[in-house]
DNA sequence: GTGCACATTAAGAAATTGTTAAACCATTCA
DNA sequence: TGAATGGTTTAACAATTTCTTAATGTGCAC
């Protein structure tokens, strides 16, 4: 059974097999699949309708992956889009500058269903531009992202994910309101519908282990973490 | 009990209570502790007694700490040695420039003695400028990549390849938690997929081998390896 | 008092990881 | 070549943790 992935993916690629193969296995997945053969009208389909990741060929007659990358990358609208490689499996990591031309990720050739899939599910789990502080302190709670450990006056303790993701929202601009929509966007994600009194209980948790006044509800729009 | 810290820390602040307070603490813990009321003073004895470690408060008058820092920086027989900033709480850690200076840390004030020595634990088991270290300790497990093998205890045992790897890459850096995307490009390789169950099955091994505890699951991350 | 927004709780759903055994694979050794 | 061996991966199912919901309570504003 295929989870709801209602993401548009743009797939790029001048090989029509290729092409057919992998949209074929997208689809399956519930993913909207667009397609074009060539850089050219790659960009002009994702100015139309903005993808939120392309799947984009580095070897292309005309204008190769690289360049139509750099393009993409100068479109405003597509800030937000990933742009993943795919290369032939002779070609370096280091040498292709993928990276430096924009790209998020790469997958080689051939394609494997299964692993594009995956790299496919992970990127878009997270959300572009999220250049969160790794670790930072407020007020007598430390949170530090790569340990994914919360210290309370120096005692760590390990929260779970989604509680995790909430104190670490709030908590990095003390003070500030976050409203439920602003919250459910960031720790759920965009097309993610939870109940209204799910973030309460998450809320809830957390007053629970880190203080009953970390968090001040703001009636009427949100809440926020205060010290 | 304290460990054996023979490491040298050289503490910095214009305050003799902190100092005071602050040197027993680590004393305590079998630092070789020397001290400095300035910057000018903590200067000259770095540079006769090269210290591990320098702790240095922002707040001095005079030359304040990031104008020592800076200038510590420039003498290259203390390129190896790691520097700490004492913070005031309310000052930002985007704000001071610390980093920019130089620093390799931060901790504010007030000092809570537990926190301040797992920063200087966790610093001083790195050694400065490390990429992949061939060979390294992490609690009482020992790792050497030339020679492919653990010791546990002292106790030599030999992991197959798989489960090497994957220690080695989590005892590299103790704490920090890996995904499992992570570990999969880190262990496998960019180009290999294998079953979502793989890793854990490793793990598994790896904890029947060197301990139960030794590797901690993050649920919905992935695991870290702590001591 | 009525209505609205949030708080609280407990239960069951959903997601993730643990465990085991067996299949698979590559390499060594007779 | 063909067992034998050790290592790796898979698959099935169990165990566990985390998330969400739904029901109910509380307080404040109008």
């Amino acid at each position: 059974m295929s989870e709801n992935n209602n993401a548009t993916i743009l797939l790029v690629d001048d090989e029509p097999d290729i092409l057919e193969f992998m949209k074929y296995n997208l689809k399956k997945e519930d993913y909207h699949v667009m397609t074009a053969a060539n850089g050219k009208d790659a960009i002009q389909l994702a100015k139309k309708h903005v993808p939120d990741l392309i799947l984009l060929d580095i070897m292309m007659p005309e204008m190769d992956g690289i360049e139509t990358c750099k393009l993409i990358r100068e479109i405003p609208a597509l800030k937000e889009t990933f742009i993943v490689f795919l290369t032939a499996r002779s070609e370096d990591y280091s040498q292709i500058a993928g990276f430096d031309a924009g790209a998020d990720d790469y997958v080689s050739k051939p394609i494997k269903p299964k692993l594009l899939l995956s790299r496919i599910k992970a990127l878009l789990r997270r959300k572009k531009g999220d250049t969160v502080e790794r670790r930072f302190t407020a007020g007598d709670i430390e949170i530090d992202r790569d340990q994914y450990v919360v210290l309370v006056k120096g005692v760590s303790m390990d929260l779970p994910r989604k509680e995790f993701e909430l104190l670490s929202l709030l908590a990095a601009k003390p003070g500030r309101v976050f409203t439920r929509d602003e919250i459910l966007r960031a720790v759920w994600g965009n097309d993610v519908f939870v109940g209204d009194r799910t973030i309460d209980v998450h809320i809830r948790k957390i007053r629970e282990k880190i203080g009953e006044d970390s968090i001040k509800t703001v009636k009427g729009i949100g809440y926020k973490f205060e010290f």
